[in-house]
DNA sequence: TTATAACCGAGACGGTACGTCCAGTCTTGTA
DNA sequence: TACAAGACTGGACGTACCGTCTCGGTTATAA
């Protein structure tokens, strides 16, 4: 039976300070070259807290991450469609080849191969989210006849995003602006 | 100085006994955890042998699996552009998604985000000439006036594989064939 | 910087195995054939375990076999100076020649030539003490006018000893309890 | 069946530069640190070729030894007993002390404690010809009345190089010229 | 206002794998 | 067939981290 730690008594210094070392670690290091030895050493704070309150080091990165994908990648609903995905699109695009952000997320990619809760997390804190508020707002254009009615909203976000993240895996560069455009556009006229 | 082993005098029994259980060992226990220690001990090997010819785990998978992805990724011309895409495509997915080879090319995949030397050596060997085969394909099939002249191949290919890719590294359940049909309906309906 | 472990933490069930590892092995396979791997391995201990308190299999076998010398070799004071030095030879003799404490001894000698801070543990954990308890005892004997006033006692150490660590050097039989006598009564006689 | 080289076709010009090899890498690195690989390499000769004519890397330093420590260590017969002795030991001294030979005498002294074939042919070919070269001396000095008769002149033999190895194998310095005459000088006046 | 339970730092522990080194054997091609 | 060159299996090296597990010491509720 594992004792479940109790949040309140939680102490809010070590978790920011082991937060911030993680996050430190990899700009400097690189994801692989993160251990949770380390993070422990320069955020002053024992192993076990760590193991305490997180099951791998995906997860520290993970939470040191996730806030800063859902501002960098904002959704906005200005009434053009086009220039909505271009906003949220370039903040991934951004956000993937920026550190110290870049390299830890694409770290959490990597050992989301090798590690089911945290390809769990990552879906239900990041990426579901944002999908969800891409198919949502697909469906509002949809629903002005932007878009055709019947059309696979599903399809299309994946056609949208499939390209950034194909760049990202294989370690292209990522696109230019004027390409993620090219790519929207496209999208869209197939939708419509 | 690294001394550079010469290639003639290569042991092809162990060569082919190190593919082998490389490939083994990653269908029975997955990516992350085949070790070059348990490759030696299966292969009846020394590590050393290993570390002469290959200069990571990765890089040991990444020569187990080639061959078998160009022979399950063929790329025909029947002259019919959008099956000839869907059988490319379903080789693609259906490699990614059955072992041995889908684990391994998995895990070369995440390894790649920190291992540049492995990276460039997937790109060259593997995913470049599959990309030039595919772009190659798109051009005939633009000569024809199936795709519209000035349209961007490269483009077109990166909004093809991106999805599969995309649902890949997110862990998605693989694309059925329909849907790969429908990916490459709108591909194509957007470039012509 | 090295960091000092912290010896009042220290596993006294682990010390123990370790030592009683060390020196069982050395008794079965021979002081050359013991490693650092097989003791963790039998001690059901980790090999950093051994790395943190000793710096080589020699300072491991150094203490298991050190109270081991000191009981073995008493220097008794029974006022009559010739037969306390042939009990205390006919130790040092019997430990040089009896398993397990005579080839772990005999692997420490050797691994004094090649290692310099075994060696000062050597001198000063083991033959330094006994070498001044034998000057001691020669002393007490040169008061009551058993041996020359300004005989120098180092150099009768040395005669007495130097006999037994040359055997066991050149690995020639260990001497005989009567050749023991005979080199005691020809050291004391050129000193009296 | 293990195939007995040919003496005859020996390469002379590769067994020379072996020797040199081995004692040039002894003195620079110490017995320890000498490998059959970094002889070889210095050699320029193969492993085989060493494995070929010599047991282990002891038996290639004991011959390249040997000769040295004959010439180093003669024993004179002037027909002054002590001082005949004291060339020789300080002879012996000077050969255990001094780099190149030194060392290595050291370390196979060192490889005798668990090599038994060493062990024998150090005995055979450098310590028991230097012995009964002593004990022939002295039996000549015994001769003319230089000392009693029926004295153990092994013993005699044993009394005077056990104080210099016991140093030795202690890592203690070598003995004084004058701590060697004095040496003599006891035990010259024991045996008379 | 204690006490008592938790979290905390520190870090030792049993393990697994790392990548390197060398031993000693075996193979290939040259002289 | 002796040799140089060097690839091979095997095994130990000493290190790095893993994740678990005590230890005292400090907090912060609940008696």
């Amino acid at each position: 039976m594992t004792a479940i730690p109790n949040p309140q008594r939680r102490s809010e210094k070590s978790h920011q300070a082991i937060l911030a070392a993680a996050l430190g670690l990899c700009a400097e290091k690189g994801y692989a070259r993160v251990t949770v030895e380390a993070i422990a050493a320069r955020a002053g704070v024992s192993k076990k807290t760590i193991y305490r309150w997180w099951p791998s080091k995906g997860a520290v990165l993970l939470e040191a991450v996730a806030d800063a994908v859902v501002t960098h990648t904002p959704f906005p609903d200005t009434g053009d469609l086009a220039t909505d995905l271009h906003t949220h699109m370039s903040g991934i695009v951004k956000l993937l080849s920026s550190p110290p952000l870049g390299p830890a997320y694409s770290g959490i990619l990597s050992e989301m191969g090798h590690d089911d809760a945290l390809a769990r997390a990552v879906d239900e804190e990041l990426v579901g989210p944002r999908v969800e508020a891409a198919v949502g707002r697909l469906r509002s254009a949809q629903r002005q006849g932007e878009l055709r009615p019947g059309a696979d909203l599903g399809l299309a976000v994946e056609m949208l995003y499939g390209p950034v993240y194909y760049r990202h895996v294989l370690r292209r560069p990522p696109p230019s602006s004027e390409r993620i455009a090219s790519l929207i556009g496209h999208v869209l006229r197939s939708f419509s």
